[in-house]
DNA sequence: TAGCACACGTGATCC
DNA sequence: TGGATCACGTGTGCT
């Protein structure tokens, strides 16, 4: 029981290459069953070869859908280092397993500070809408008790600023790198946020 | 040609489970091989049945290394709706898609404050190193121009604040969300940091 | 019942 | 050359 057909049958470079090319081979095929008559179903012995026919065209959908899918996935993901499917997949493993690292990491210091000497949601009402979030400063399961810090009206006067960097990520919300003296506090609230800097910072 | 042997073949619910059962199954086999010498190199007409015999054994460790690269991928993206094989790819090509619209958009963010009235790279040196930052404020291909806003000792005094959360994030760098007074500003260079805090202000 | 998803063996290709 | 990869048709189980 060989292949039934091997007519014309030209293989290429590599299987991304032949997977161009089997969407055409396909079309002509569908062409060829219609032309010929093979496996008609008002063919003699109709049900049992139908049926037949109708796997090998439904198998070859199922491997051309996964291939399709494949090559996505390569394109979506950065630094691919070989073509091969296996390959491929891996590769989005590491990548995906590297932004998990990232938040976790995030995620590890954000519990960190919450078992600190930190009160959570003093001032009990959130502008944030949590999907608007960036993705690595959201949890998967649950919701995030963000660190909430309102002074209501009070001032943080005469703080030493020794340097500032500040990046907009929208929603009101800042990325602020920012490097300050541990002396010359005020404020009790202040002298927690500003703490944590404190703990790596380059000037003490 | 049918398939070899069919021998005392058990099917699993499915592909998994199936995958799992996989690995006994190809010990067993391989015993199996050397007991009957199936395929044996000492076998007559022995070159050629050989080489397909390792074709054969080659081609089952290919399929089962890609079973369980599949079967990671699945570990690791989240909200997995089908266990179909293109489901798979297809969940995870949905996640990191959404995963890169995040940083395209903070990407888009972060230009439309280059177009500004910023000056970028004041202060001239770096502190950071690129590979330390969170995934999603790193460029994939060129190196991030950060707003950089070096104050040199100069002194912000007398900031209103009315609302402050801040988020650790490591590497010297706290995710400060800030909510202030458009009025009472001192410094010149403060008020451009402030000034993006004040256009999606709630309060003016 | 028909249809779908899978693993298997096999021949061909490329390096 | 041989080892690795691929697409294909086929048999089978599950729904």
């Amino acid at each position: 029981m060989e292949p039934i057909e091997n007519i014309g049958e030209e293989y290429q470079n590599y299987w991304e290459t032949k997977m161009f090319l089997q969407n055409e081979e396909l079309d002509s095929w569908a062409i060829d069953e219609a032309f010929s008559g093979y496996y008609d179903s008002s063919s003699p012995d109709g049900a049992a070869s139908s049926a037949a026919s109708k796997n090998i065209v439904s198998e070859r959908n199922r491997r051309k859908k996964l291939n399709e899918r494949l090559f996505a996935l390569r394109a979506v993901v950065p630094n691919i280092s070989k073509m091969d499917k296996a390959s491929i997949i891996k590769d989005a493993i590491d990548y995906i397993q590297e932004l998990h690292d990232q938040e976790r990491k995030i995620q590890a210091e954000l519990t960190e500070l919450e078992s600190g000497k930190m009160k959570k949601n003093q001032g009990g009402f959130d502008v944030y809408d949590h999907q608007e979030l960036p993705v690595l400063l959201r949890s998967k399961k649950k919701k995030i008790d963000y660190q909430f810090y309102d002074f209501g009206g009070s001032k943080i006067s005469a703080i030493e600023l020794l340097e500032l960097r500040v990046n907009y990520m929208g929603e009101n919300t800042l990325l602020v790198s920012l490097t300050c003296n541990k002396e010359n506090r005020h404020d009790g609230e202040t002298l927690r946020g500003l703490r944590i800097s404190g703990t790596q910072n380059y000037y003490s």
